[in-house]
DNA sequence: TTATGTGAACCGGTTCACAGCT
DNA sequence: AGCTGTGAACCGGTTCACATAA
């Protein structure tokens, strides 16, 4: 029975996924979530639409709207069971089961990546931290032994790796991604400033530190 | 004569603004100029909108309208002078100019960002380095020594401080925030995964790390 | 009455088509 | 002829209005 929903809702998930789901949507899902988990940690049970549009900076209509994707998940005239629907939106987001991830880059932003907070509650767990630089391996981070660059080939097989960060220079970056392409990983978090060329079968996600600066200097530049 | 010209196309910009630019345009100017100057590296000396725009992997008549809104840079039937094009760009998102930048959070994060080659590029320079733990004050970071917290209120004045990098813990973020407001910084870059208020007169851009992880979780759960 | 879910209307950003220079 | 610059057309994402349910 539970079975039974629980495969209809992911069919008509994936049935309307079809007809695409804006990058904006997602975005928010993920600002929906993390105010949830506010209110949660505060003992809020139930929460409207307006109350957690609020929160996360958006029209009501927009939240409801983003959720009508995937499913209805509210009951009209109460509003939403806060847990119920965080663990809705981490089961669309894909937040509820363990991602196996391979860091590559043991510098300071890799240390900085290993040590992040937000990670773990997130459900992402480094199976492994990997570095060309001899001097590195063998040491540890995060709990973790640093391995060589090569050991990125036996990580899916082996510990069944999915997604790989890159926090390597931005030189090095195409061909560690070429790599982990070939060796079978799915997802590719990209922290490297460079517009990464791969093939359509993988999900690509690239964050550019500096485009931060560049967003606050234009709106800085263009008044006075 | 170039201070007239000057002072028309930076009206116009400022006229033009007014009829807001989208958020998606200014992502993608930093997109240009990341890759006009790998071109410049490689020596090329003109560049096409067509050929700058494959490189950004966006449409020809997208860049064309994107810098249409701050003036005309190229010349028809011709393309673009790349060196030109990119100090126009640069001028444009305010990079051309140096931003004192006061860290705030000397842990690992804080180190990644001290040592990000990316930002020198653009003219972000570092002038401060605080933290809050005792421990941590006096040592070194990135040439820089490590100062109490409540320096925040010294460096506008002292040093022209305009813009703060946040990599505190969340629950701190917004509390510093609200100090670096009255202190008088123009700009906050906010590294903590939390939704800061700040009044309309700050520009304000936030990064949460873990949100690329959920768009590649996201990407990767609905298929299959 | 209150608050969700959603087709329809709206609006802004993208793309098209072509005028304007070189 | 070649490529830029831009008003107009188009399209997709946001907002509205209201049907629906508790």
């Amino acid at each position: 029975m539970t079975i039974g929903i629980f495969c209809f809702y992911y069919r008509s998930m994936v049935r309307k996924r079809r007809n695409k789901i804006s990058y904006s949507t997602v975005r928010r899902l993920t600002l929906y979530l993390r105010e949830l988990e506010g209110l949660l940690e505060e003992g809020q049970k139930t929460v409207s639409s307006r109350e957690l549009a609020a929160a996360a900076g958006v029209k009501a209509t927009q939240l409801r709207k983003d959720l009508s994707f995937f499913g209805s998940f509210g009951v009209r005239g109460r509003g939403y069971d806060a847990e119920d629907l965080a663990d809705n939106i981490r089961r669309i987001l894909g937040v509820n089961k363990e991602w196996p991830t391979v860091l590559v880059g043991a510098g300071s932003l890799g240390h900085a990546l290993a040590g992040y907070k937000g990670f773990a509650l997130h459900n992402i767990r480094f199976v492994g931290v990997l570095d060309s630089d001899p001097a590195k391996i063998g040491t540890t981070l995060a709990g973790l032994t640093i391995e060589p660059l090569e050991r990125i080939w036996d990580y899916p097989k082996e510990k069944g790796g999915k997604i790989v960060v890159l926090a390597v220079p931005a030189s090095a970056a195409q061909d560690v991604a070429d790599m982990a392409i070939r060796a079978g990983y799915d997802g590719i978090i990209n922290f490297a400033p460079v517009r990464l060329r791969v093939p359509p079968v993988v999900a690509l996600y690239s964050v550019d530190l500096s485009m931060a600066f560049e967003h606050v200097t234009f709106e800085l530049s263009t008044e006075n």
